[in-house]
DNA sequence: ACAAGGATCCTCT
DNA sequence: GAGGATCCTTGTT
């Protein structure tokens, strides 16, 4: 039986909240399938936020409504992944940093140069060139069959938390705020170090 | 029209 | 741990 796939009403709340729901959660498109194992929540307010300074071309589907993907090309050849959350208009969203592999093995070991165990998939660079994405993938709902998806999936056990990575361009206390979530108890997360707890336990 | 720099990854050492 | 790859978006002339 196929799992459920998550409605546009789950991304519309709160981005930490979503972000903390979507670990354990599936990525499908075709025979691949990867559990989200770490994300970083961009919020309102947040000058680390694509968004922060007001709607770009660039940002444009991070504005637009719930559920949807929001794609960009990072360092010219990355493409990154994220789910735009809260209400329409509001410019918020999840990155997908990391994933283990369920299903479609072959496939994603060809999409990442034949690398396989953990380097093979924690880092968002690493989702994106897993799943094939490219910037026509950009503002694609995640909750219509066909393309690509996010499932159900299964819970996780307990949640890490840490800064966020690469965002030194953003005022301190963004910085500092706790805002990457990881799953624990799994080897596919990037930098662990950088992560404490578990400090949440999902009910 | 141009220059700068980025929510990174890989290949070395 | 350092450096190069690589191209789009953005802000400025």
């Amino acid at each position: 039986m196929t799992e459920e796939l998550l409605p546009p009403e789950f991304y519309a709340r709160d981005t930490l909240t979503v972000a903390r729901d979507l670990l354990g959660a599936h990525l499908c498109r075709g025979d691949v399938v990867l559990r989200v194992t770490e994300v970083e929540a961009y919020c309102p307010g947040d000058s680390a936020n694509h968004c922060y300074r007001g709607r770009t071309n660039r940002n444009a589907p991070m504005f637009g409504p719930p559920g949807h993907a929001y794609v960009f090309l990072c360092y010219g050849l990355h493409h990154l992944l994220n789910l735009v959350t809260m209400e329409d208009g509001v410019g918020t969203a999840v990155l997908i940093r990391a994933c283990e592999p369920v299903a479609g093995h072959e496939t994603v070991a060809a999409r990442r140069n034949g690398i396989t165990g953990p380097r093979q998939l924690t880092g968002p660079g690493k989702v994106g060139a897993a799943l094939g994405l490219d910037l026509s993938w950009n503002d694609h709902p995640l909750y219509v069959p066909g393309g690509l998806e996010v499932r159900r999936g299964t819970p996780v056990e307990a949640v890490l938390s840490g800064p966020r990575v690469g965002i030194d361009y953003a005022e301190p206390d963004d910085r500092a705020a706790p805002w990457r979530l990881a799953a624990a108890g799994t080897r596919w997360v990037s930098r662990r170090r950088e992560l404490s707890g578990p400090a949440v336990v999902a009910g």
